[in-house]
DNA sequence: ATCAAACTGTGAACGGATTCACAGCGTGAA
DNA sequence: TTCACGCTGTGAATCCGTTCACAGTTTGAT
């Protein structure tokens, strides 16, 4: 609970939790550092020392209790109550995220979203309502909303992010191809589906070099 | 061109790549590490090293030539020709995801879908034919690609992941909520939308308790 | 009651990516 | 022609996340 948390560390644990509520639907109670890290793909000792900055401990013998872990994953990675979110931009990929987060996670729910587009506003989509762009501050601030999903095309992204900072939010998962500028005390997670596609082509391709 | 290619230094030249190429259409001839630092959000001498690994000079004067630059990475990260990708789920994420790469890079392009729904196969979606899953297997061979997209609910990844790597593939993008199974020999990237949302919302809660 | 086995918890070692710091260099000004 | 400046290129130092390796612990068997 203290110290500095590295990114790479709440990553894992998001996944840990998601693994183990999968092996608590199949009634399994215990599980050992090994067990998990396979699961994860990653080692051991790893696994533990994830437990160890979580300050959560397991039995020699039995290994972790599965349904204590995942209620102390919650504790520290949820927020007390619901923790509500924004989307900005609800073209493809908007639609596509709140679908795949609509009702997901009962902790984390999309519960506004914009769009410039007129023809989209006022409507509810996959179960979320979707505004005019000039209630962004408004609402945002309203509902005290400090999580916002950016999905707009690059041209735009970065007056989006100033509009979202300067409404309170500071904490961005941004899918514009572009680097936003905002001040150190907001977080910015960037998913960058081109990067992501040109690394994998990169690494297909030179794994087929390397088998000829 | 020689050595072990860290993945992170990939990632960064793709960034770096697409940064460049709204410079040239501004016309900027030659830029400095730091400036290209600043829009990247790195450190100049970040910069600098990773030009170190992809064998490119700059002028101490003039700062590193733009359009040669470009063709650098392109030289280095593309493959010789067009290189050709399935995906594999049309639902509302794979749909977006074609929709986002159609047409965006010429030689990346995703030229083969899949999905198991009747109601979608036989059918163009944003430019791209989508077909049986029975058809995946000689349709990848047949084209010799290498490189997937996995769109498809957690259930089913792990199978669509076997049935490509058996086809030949050996680079994957998961979207999946899942850590695949695969030989050593393929590469796999995860893109978590789960867990990038859930590591955002940690953060910007951790942001406000610190301003308090 | 004692022992063996297998795990956890963790200080220390490791390794790879990033940053530092400076030598070397090319250019424009005097 | 010479000098001063500010950049690049890079060996060395640093930092940080991961892994190692082992002491400590709990339990079941004898």
């Amino acid at each position: 609970m203290l110290g500095q948390w590295p990114d790479k560390a709440i990553e894992r644990l998001s996944l840990y939790r998601r693994l183990l509520a999968n092996l608590a639907a199949e009634r399994v109670k215990f599980i050992y550092s090994h067990e998990l890290a396979q699961k994860a793909g990653r080692t051991a000792a790893q696994v533990r020392r994830d437990m160890m900055i979580l300050g959560f401990s397991g039995s020699p013998t039995k290994g972790y209790e599965v349904a204590r872990l995942i209620e102390a994953i919650g504790g520290f990675l949820d927020a007390g109550g619901l923790q509500e979110i924004a989307l900005v931009g609800v073209g493809n990929l908007g639609r596509a995220i709140l679908s795949y987060f609509a009702g997901r996670r009962p902790n984390l729910s999309i519960t506004a979203a914009f769009d410039s587009d007129p023809a989209k506003v006022d409507r509810v989509i996959h179960g979320c309502p979707c505004h005019r762009m000039e209630e962004l501050a408004s609402l945002v601030a309203v509902k005290s909303i400090n999580t916002a999903i950016v999905a707009v095309p690059a041209g735009e992204a970065q007056a989006v992010a100033d509009a979202l900072v300067g409404a309170g939010v500071c904490g961005l998962l941004n899918f514009a191809p572009v680097r936003l500028r905002v001040p150190g005390a907001v977080f910015v997670e960037n998913v960058d589906l081109t990067t992501s596609l040109e690394k994998v082509a990169f690494f297909a391709r030179r794994q087929l070099l390397r088998q000829e």
